[in-house]
DNA sequence: CTGAAAGCGCTAACAA
DNA sequence: TTGTTAGCGCTTTCAG
């Protein structure tokens, strides 16, 4: 101990010196390159840990002269629905991270076909990439993939939901019950009601999944708590018909005038803006969920009351951000499990919620 | 054009070389170090501009063996409150913003005393920080200590209040007024309301500062515009007087019964937590400010029904990373002005209100 | 399975 | 006012 061992933060050096090996067989070690014998992995690790040794991420970034490419699967989207806006979230949220210099490898595939996922699963494995991720509409080929990227030694991260028991690195959602019930606290609170229209798509009722179920099920369970008399009439319109949509509702609400406060479990809420408008109605109060534009804009006209949503840019951010610093830090994240906040976006709010990070 | 000029990101060689100056020169252009020729200055910055070259920060932050330090200047504070959350926000933030080493150095001013204010930023001046983050409590002192600091070039940001016409190089805060309105709508909306208890520190009355004026106006303006006849009552408390504050709430709520919907525009709502809870009223509403711990507390515990806030520790994050972000690049950030967002928090969504950055 | 050595692009003395 | 030079701590061939 003769010199400055003051307050030195240890390097690459010091653990390979105290270790007896080579800077890039620590290196090695701490990536899982492989190639290292056992009893090798296990010094170096003992004195990384007693050193308390973190790679200097900048030095790492600079040396090694790739991106650090992420490939995130989602499913095909139109531009405004909920996966473009977690898209744009990805590649803002890449663009942040600027020092790491990440860059995003977008897959896009057919959420009505299993082939197109998978084709885009092997398209994923043959290039290699730092990191993925992915999220769970098919939930069988999800776990396949997963087994894949760990025998590939690739990380990976569920967004939106997630799959228990795999090795995935982090995982960002938010919880659809607890969003259903305060869609429902919204809708009704301060008042007595009695009948609720709730509005669903006509994809819902058929194909395998239906991703808005459960945030369906918090909706109605918390009015079957606290409005027990309360009807709730469903009322199917499709998706692609604006036309349809309007008679549809038109014919419901003629038949119907005493249903006044009405909601769309999924996030498609400005799909009945249109029939709002021109039947204006005093007392009617609308709530929905998801911050895509259109929303907003019902929003801020003030044909919708409330929307609950959770920010869906920042949910992809912080998930690409996260995996991106696993990824350079080779540490675990604190919380592998993270749960959005849900917002609650009102005319008054709406204003300033966008991405700033 | 002989080779490899395809996908080449230009590095500071390559701006050197083009513009006929050696490397360090180009590094005391971007970061304005001074002792460079006007004509050369010029000279570089036409290269950069032609090649867009940006400095790669993984270098650069490797190069430079200090660690940037970034001194903010905010008021002393009891745990708890809000500028300890603030505080806190500041050194996650710097935490989280790893690959930039970012390091602070927190100076804590006496609220009452523009002497202490001024002392803390001869420290800060004498202690040479890369950037520095105050806000706005002593406006002329302020603005003594922005002229200081451009003269010592060193860059600083305003958080939570700003003062137009300085030379700071960004700056996060909410509107209040807004958050005065969104409050007033949210105690009030759905219901005819005739009276309406608005709760008052007594120091606001006295002394210069009144930090909550413009929220409490905003509150006042949107039920002077949408409740006419409602009356607003003023009562005053102690901040540090949990008996005396009961006693005067007592006497006001015996005298008053029928006063069911109650507000305070500071972040203080814990206050009357007590008081509320031991008095218990059916139809009672309850509007607070701030996201306080001792606040959410009081709105789990249904006390508090609405909370408008931002989202504090994050209003910290994002001054800390934007001011490190141009501290590094030397580019001024896209927008110098940011609004954030007004949060509404209900026993139902303030579960994962938490700082994931 | 492990080590040696050559940079990555930049900053900071120092020299001129 | 400007240029030269020696690293920063790490990754990555390439040898062995």
């Amino acid at each position: 101990m003769t010199a400055d061992n003051k307050d030195h933060i240890p390097t690459i050096h010091d653990v390979a010196k105290a270790a007896g090996v080579a800077r890039a067989t620590v290196d090695r070690v701490i990536y899982k390159r492989g190639g290292v014998k056992e009893s090798t992995i296990r010094k170096v690790n003992e004195v990384i840990e007693r050193l308390g040794y973190t790679a200097n991420p900048n030095a790492s970034r600079l040396a090694s002269r790739k991106k650090l490419t992420i490939a995130c699967l989602i499913p095909q989207f139109e531009e405004g629905d909920y996966w473009s806006v977690a898209y744009k979230g990805f590649l803002d949220g890449a663009k942040t991270i600027n020092t790491y210099d990440v860059k995003t490898d977008i897959h896009l595939f057919n959420p009505d076909s299993i082939e197109s996922f998978r084709a885009e699963c092997d398209s994923i494995i043959a290039s290699h990439p730092a990191g993925v991720i992915t999220n769970v509409v098919f939930a069988d080929a999800v776990k396949e993939f997963a087994e894949r990227l760990d025998e590939a030694r690739i990380p990976y991260a569920f967004v939106d939901q997630k799959i228990e028991g795999l090795n995935y690195t982090v995982y960002f959602g938010a919880d659809p019950s607890e969003a259903g019930r305060l869609g429902a606290y919204l809708l009704t609170h301060r008042f007595e009601v009695e009948d609720i229209a709730m509005i669903r798509l006509i994809r819902d009722s058929q194909k395998m999944a239906d991703p808005n179920r459960i945030r369906r099920m918090g909706f109605i369970d918390y009015i079957h708590e606290h409005h027990p008399d309360c009807r709730i009439h469903t009322i199917f319109i499709p998706p692609h018909d604006q036309d349809e949509t309007y008679r549809t509702l038109e014919a419901f609400f003629k038949e119907h005038p005493e249903v006044k406060f009405i909601t769309m479990a999924n996030s498609r809420i400005h799909l009945i803006a249109d029939y709002l408008r021109k039947n204006p109605v005093s007392d009617r109060h609308v709530v929905g969920f998801d911050d895509l534009e259109k929303n907003i804009e019902a929003l801020n006209e003030g044909l919708v009351e409330y929307l609950v949503t959770r920010h869906i840019p920042m949910q992809s951010y912080y998930t690409i951000s996260h995996l991106a610093s696993y990824l350079i830090s080779g540490k675990a994240p604190q919380k592998k499990d993270n749960l959005m906040h849900m917002d609650i976006l009102h005319r008054l709010n709406s204003k300033h919620y966008d991405f700033k990070v």
